[in-house]
DNA sequence: AAAATGTGAATGAACATTCATTCAACGAGG
DNA sequence: CCTCGTTGAATGAATGTTCATTCACATTTT
C-alpha cells in the first residue's frame, strides 16, 4: 500500500495544482489523472464529474474556515484578536498552499449546474459567521456601530485581496508582501487609514 | 442607419448580459449573437475570438477607472473625499449596471491565452494610481504610515466587496445593502473598527 | 474466486470558428 | 429617373476539433 494520502485526496490535490495554473474550465481531465498519477478512469471512481472536483475542494476550505471561526467565536477573545487570527490563518494558507488560494479567488463564482448556488451558500455561512462576531463586537461596546453584512462582507474583501496582492505581484516581492500584511491590514481594520494621535498597542 | 450604439458595442453590450448569467465558459457563441440580434458570424466581424470579447469590457472598463483615479488625483481632494468618491462610483456602476459588476467579478482572474496576463496589467495600473494616491495621504499627514500597495489591494478589496454582497444577498435586501454601503465602507476604512471618542464628520 | 479497484481507448456531444453566399446601398452611365 | 455593376457587411450551415465521460477489460485485494 502506497504511503500517503487517500487516492481521493491525491486527486484533489491534484486538481488544486492543475486548476490553478490553468483555471478550471482550461484544465483537463487527462491532466488532473497524470499530475495525480492515476488514469483518467480513476478520477469517476472518486467524483461524479469535474465540477464535482472543484466543489469539494470549497466544501473542505471553507468548512474548515466556518470551523475556525466558530472556535474564535468560541473561546472569548478581543476582536481585534479575532480578526488578527483570521488574517494569519489565511496568511499561513496562503504561504503554504499558494494554488488553493489562487482557485478559491479564481472560482469563487464559477457559474456552473449547482455550483454556483452552493459554493454562495457555503459563502454565506462564512459571512454570517462573521456577521455574528462582529454584532458581538458591537454588543459588547468595542465596535462602533455598523451595519454587519456589509462590514463582513468587506473584511473577506480585506482578507482575499492578501492573496490578490501575492497573485499580481512580482514573485520576488511576494515574501515581503506577505510578511506585512497581516498586521498592515489588522491596522487598516482596527485604525482605520486616518493619522491619529496614538496606538492603542 | 438604426439608431442606438454601434454594432460593436452592441456586441460587446450583449456579451456583458450573456456572462454575467451564465459566466464566459458556459456561454455560446450563438447566445451572444441571438442577444445582440446579428448572426453568429458577425461577431467574427468584430471581434477575432470570444475571448478578445471578454478582453475588450474589461479593457473599457479598467480604463474608466484609471481615468477616474487620475482625475481625482487631479483635483485637490482630501483622501476621505477620494475614497468615498470612488466608492459612490462603484456603487453607481452597481446600480445600473450590475451585470457589469458581476462580470468584472467573476472573469478577474480568468486564465486564457494572454488574458490573464494582460488584465493582471490593467489591474496593476489601477493599484498603481491608488498606491500614489495613499502615498500623498501619508506625505500630506492625513494617512498613518501604512504599506501601500497592500492597502491600495485592501481598499480595491473592500470596494468588491459591495458587488460580492449584492451578488449573494436575497433580491430584496440589494437596494437597501447598496443605500448603505458606500458611507459604511468610508468609515470602515477611515475610522476602522473600534469605537473611538468622536467622529470627525 | 469474488469483490473491489484501476485502466485508457473509444464514444459522441458540444461548440468555436470559417467562408461561400446573399443582398442592401451606392453611384456612374445612360 | 432608372439600370446595373460594385462593394462589403451580414449571414448561418458546415466543419473539425476538443474533451468529458463511459465501460469492457485487467489487476489487485480480500
Amino acid at each position: 500500500m502506497p504511503r500517503g494520502p487517500s487516492k481521493e485526496k491525491r486527486i484533489r490535490q491534484a486538481a488544486v495544482r492543475v486548476f490553478s495554473r490553468k483555471g478550471f474550465y482550461k484544465t483537463r481531465a487527462e491532466e488532473i489523472a497524470q499530475e495525480a498519477g492515476v488514469a483518467v478512469g480513476t478520477i469517476y471512481n472518486y467524483f461524479a464529474n469535474k465540477e464535482e472536483i472543484l466543489l469539494s475542494i470549497f466544501q473542505a476550505e471553507f468548512e474548515e474556515r466556518i470551523e475556525l471561526f466558530r472556535e474564535l467565536l468560541g473561546r472569548d477573545l478581543s476582536l481585534p484578536e479575532i480578526i488578527q487570527r483570521i488574517l494569519e490563518a489565511h496568511f499561513a494558507l496562503l504561504k503554504q498552499k499558494g494554488g488553493l488560494a489562487r482557485v478559491l479567488v479564481r472560482e469563487r463564482f464559477n457559474p456552473g449546474p449547482g455550483f454556483e448556488e452552493r459554493s454562495i451558500e457555503l459563502y454565506r455561512e462564512m459571512i454570517g459567521q462573521l456577521e455574528k462576531i462582529i454584532s458581538i463586537g458591537i454588543k459588547q461596546g468595542v465596535v462602533r456601530p455598523c451595519h454587519p453584512r456589509i462590514v463582513a462582507n468587506a473584511l473577506v474583501g480585506v482578507v482575499e485581496s492578501i492573496s490578490v496582492c501575492a497573485m499580481t505581484s512580482p514573485e520576488e516581492e511576494i515574501e515581503g508582501l506577505l510578511q506585512e500584511a497581516p498586521h498592515e491590514l489588522t491596522d487598516l481594520i482596527w485604525n482605520g487609514l486616518k493619522k491619529g494621535e496614538t496606538d492603542d498597542k
